[in-house]
DNA sequence: TTAATTTGTCAACGGCCATGACGAATAGGC
DNA sequence: GCCTATTCGTCATGGCCGTTGACAAATTAA
């Protein structure tokens, strides 16, 4: 049979499971893995009274889980109330692992990182890929990935997944680099120039700089706004704690808002958009400063040196920061905005523009704006991380492997 | 036991009921259901086939589905091929029915929708509601809405749910009318002031109105943005087919979204936001047309007329229609734009200066705009539709009453 | 009339969680 | 030191639910 023509699903299954007896234990396995992840460790019966299940399925639940190398049995516990101790069960450090990359345009970076959320390995290399093929970074690539796995195998364990962070644009397949202007790549599938051994998934920095705060950072709201400057003025939208890619994957193109409809023409096309404001040509020009490779470190040490041009190009790059910003919290009604990336390290002469924009420019409270703290790390640790939660979200995916 | 402290449930489930054996049973009768109602009449073996379930467990979800009045039995069907034939299913069109009302600026409207997306009752009230108060106002409704219920069950259907559309902002409980500019209505709960004998939903015009537009119009894509302007100008963001509500429930507010940075004041603290450009007030002044009741029909026959005035206040609001959906189409990269409501009958002027904005600012093929076809009916039939989904979506939610 | 095919139903079965009972292991009271 | 209350982990049993396999019914094709 055929699949029908029209969706036949009712909404609320969503990307579910199957409505079988196997889908229901699949995601009662996630849901006992979920809760020791977020809990820490707990005993059978502590997580039987959390996700509502008895005693006895969670054993069986656990007793799978266990031997599928992703919970350990850490003995009894330290008697805290009457009662026989539960034994308690920590999620394993060294079972699988999420292996991140990221390819930056003067860096290239990757690390594992276990269940547990630990960074295990990891392994850096410095050097500019602006205009390289990617046949060649990613032999670099490679190799670096190569390092990594073997010491994370030496750790006893085993990768689950890879996950690469671009700074570019992703399309739907999750594997081609549609466009990465500060590269120069155009329509590069990485999947064949990477290592074929794991599940292989490529996102935008961004994307992965967003989940990384979602996931990383206490008190992230699930609805917010991430905006960042890696490549032009991205934004991520997360949406009850997901990522909203739109139509053609193509979501959050921020830098690309009109901010002066009449102002100086723009590469995309239009006029006036932020990234002629904002952006690293447009904030560098602004200042007086010659573009570099790392022009973003260059404009911090001047503006924390007092270079008054280079303050006053940020205030005017955080005033049309703002104006996109208006725009975008009017649409999307965010929790908050998260400044990441570049703009994180810039953000002490950004933010007081931009804030002053976005509450002159509503009423009632404002969208709150704060700062990532996670700083240049977001992007590779999303990436990591996201591994990770695929195997958490369904452990019964891996559990054939080890 | 109180809430787990964290979220504990894996991202995938979303809104799924219990991982349970009833709840199972639960999406497999929506399973049931909805592919009936998709694919009009069919068999068991037909669903059967369909969602990939065994004949043996259609059939006792058929009868249950009987029994609870939701779905009808035919006789048997016509034999096209080999073989014993079938007998054929149809959703009962004497089951559950989806009453919608409208709270309209200059009328009232009540309707009743079978399970099979039939009008089967309607009731209408002409006569301005602007600043009267809500009690009068919800007196009217409520008797109109009596009206319809009463013939609704001389047509055998029985009232699964009661859903109002308003012109304004709805707060995140679904009741309570936060601000509705054009009634003069603040934070008006609505629950007491309606008729208490079905389930209550509250929610913006145009957001039942893009939902009319996913759910009634062949070829509508899951992600779109469906921009009406009744209250001022209101975008109801669909993703996915769920509407994105935001973390206050105030998405989709671009009658607010800068436009010209410096422009003339707005009522919102800011300054050129949309509305002074493209809000009914701004386009009347600009055509020299005086703002009454209806501004916009007497715009439109101007228009018709040949007025040149009226088409070039047209023509400038489709520029700045243009400008602010180029923003928005850049951060939520819609596979398209649906104009609804009052824009729908101002589109032949709106459009060709609309659509030079949004393709001139944008590379690459620049996303479509389109024209809702359901004109001005949309909110209130997106709310009788979306009582009947409810039931679609989760039948053993009403399979004890009748 | 016979063979082939498809439908709807039934009985038996297997997977999965709930129920209830049990031994094991602890704290507190005497 | 001993007994009771409490909690933990496990086991056997049962109920719910979809699957399997078989069968009668109803049709077409030969």
């Amino acid at each position: 049979m055929t699949a029908p023509p029209h969706e036949t699903r009712p909404r609320n299954t969503g990307r579910a499971l199957p409505d079988t007896q196997q889908g229901m234990r699949r995601r009662n396995l996630a849901r006992v893995l979920h809760s020791v992840s977020a809990e820490g460790p707990l005993s059978r019966a502590g997580v039987a009274a959390r996700i509502g299940l008895t005693r006895a399925a969670v054993s069986t639940l656990v007793d799978e889980l266990i031997r599928a190398g992703l919970l350990e049995e850490l003995g009894p516990e330290r008697p805290a109330r009457v009662g026989r101790p539960g034994s308690a069960l920590t999620v394993s450090d060294r079972g699988p692992a999420g292996i991140g990359a990221e390819i930056g345009v003067d860096h290239l970076a990757v690390c594992a990182v276990d269940l547990r959320g630990a960074v295990r390995a990891r392994a850096v290399r410095h050097g500019g890929n602006r205009g390289r093929a990617p046949g060649p970074v990613l032999e670099d690539l490679t190799a670096l990935i190569h390092r990594v796995v073997a010491e994370a195998e030496r750790a006893e364990l085993w990768p689950a997944g890879l996950a690469v962070a671009v700074p570019g644009l992703v399309a739907g397949d999750g594997r081609t680099v549609v466009r990465a202007p500060n590269l120069d790549w155009l329509d590069t599938d990485l999947g064949g120039l990477l290592p074929a051994d794991w599940p292989l998934t490529v996102d935008n920095e961004a994307n992965f700089g967003a989940l990384a705060e979602l996931w990383l950072v206490d008190g992230t709201p699930r609805d917010f706004l991430h905006v960042s400057a890696e490549i032009g003025i991205g934004a991520a939208i997360v949406v009850d704690g997901d990522l909203l890619r739109g139509a053609r994957g193509f979501a959050g193109e921020l830098g690309h808002v009109p901010v002066r409809p009449d102002g100086p023409a723009c590469a995309c096309g239009g006029r006036g958009c932020l990234e002629r404001y904002a952006g690293e040509e447009a904030v560098s020009r602004a200042a007086g400063v010659e573009p570099r490779g790392d022009t973003v470190r260059l404009l911090q040490e001047r503006a924390e040196g007092g270079d008054e041009g280079v303050r006053a190009a940020l205030r005017d790059a955080g005033t049309a920061l703002g104006i996109a910003l208006t725009g975008a919290v009017n649409l999307l009604d965010p929790e908050t905005v998260v400044l990441g990336g570049a703009l994180a390290g810039l953000s002490p002469w950004l933010l007081p523009s931009l804030e002053a924009e976005l509450t002159g420019r509503t009423t009632g409270p404002a969208c709150p704006v704060t700062v990532s703290g996670l700083g240049s790390e977001g992007p590779l640790l999303g990436a990591a991380h996201s591994v990770v939660r695929a195997v958490l979200d369904d452990p019964a995916s891996v559990a054939g492997r080890s």
